[in-house]
DNA sequence: TTTTACTTTAAAATCGTTCTAAACTACTTG
DNA sequence: CAAGTAGTTTAGAACGATTTTAAAGTAAAA
């Protein structure tokens, strides 16, 4: 399926704009980026865009699944083209996240969910840290 | 230990600021706040304090450990008075935090830290959405 | 007590993000 | 296709959380 195809797919009008995210972002590898990082590499690409269309794609885009929005306690959203339900180890220095493939991480006992609730999605979070 | 040690040993100085708010973060309630929450607090203990001031303590207090920071992907930064390593329940709507206790979960399988780094810290967050 | 380093503060600045409103474009309908 | 309309892009303003500034105040050290 091309890149038009998974934003018709996804309910999106496939603009000029959203095509050059979509180039850059579902060409299948796994990143994890800044809107500031994306409008780099849309520049890089000889193209340019507004910010302000670059959160509202980034934001259309991850309300589709076709991306994903990382729990970070930085102030800066990070962004991942990741989708598959995974894990990340983070270090806290550099903000660097690296991704955990689901199958690496094996819960064996879950509390229970709080009465009148539905688990929506579980995230392992390992924080790492430079050896000295 | 009363507060003013509490301050000592963690290398601050007891300054009259420090010590308002020590008596409302340490007295072992485990709760999660945001800076303005606790301004309010302040407030109605009678007290008052400058938001800047309200930060630089936050910050001190959690780089000596006394309180922690959540990683968390809204805007707002909160803070965790619970310091033990533990877990939360996420609902996203709301941003509601619950805290999950250490022994509540068990991770059966870790992946292998990347080369030259130490594990950290692992924190399990589960997402949680309404019954509908 | 004097000195020193640290702390507090109001206000300004910063920075990521969202809003506004006007111009533009993709899709629908005739 | 031609109009109509609903959705999109944009520059720039606005916003809100947080940090910085720089001057006044306070705690600890000498
Ligand atoms: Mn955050
Ligand atoms: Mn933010
Ligand atoms: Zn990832
Ligand atoms: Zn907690």
């Amino acid at each position: 399926m091309n890149n038009k195809e998974k934003l018709r797919k996804a309910g999106l009008r496939p603009t000029k704009q959203r095509m050059i995210i979509a180039d850059i972002l579902l060409d299948g590898i796994n990143r994890h980026f800044t809107a500031e990082n994306l409008q780099n590499e849309i520049n890089s690409s000889g193209n340019s865009m507004s910010i302000a269309t670059i959160y509202n794609c980034l934001k259309k885009f991850r309300n589709c699944g076709l991306i994903k929005q990382v729990e970070s306690s930085k102030d800066t959203a990070i962004f991942d083209t990741n989708i598959n339900q995974h894990h990340h180890f983070l270090d806290e220095e550099t903000g660097k996240l690296i991704d955990i493939e689901n199958d690496e991480v094996n819960l064996h006992k879950l509390p229970k969910i709080p009465q009148g609730y539905l688990n929506n999605g579980v995230e392992v979070l390992i924080k790492i840290k430079k050896q000295i």
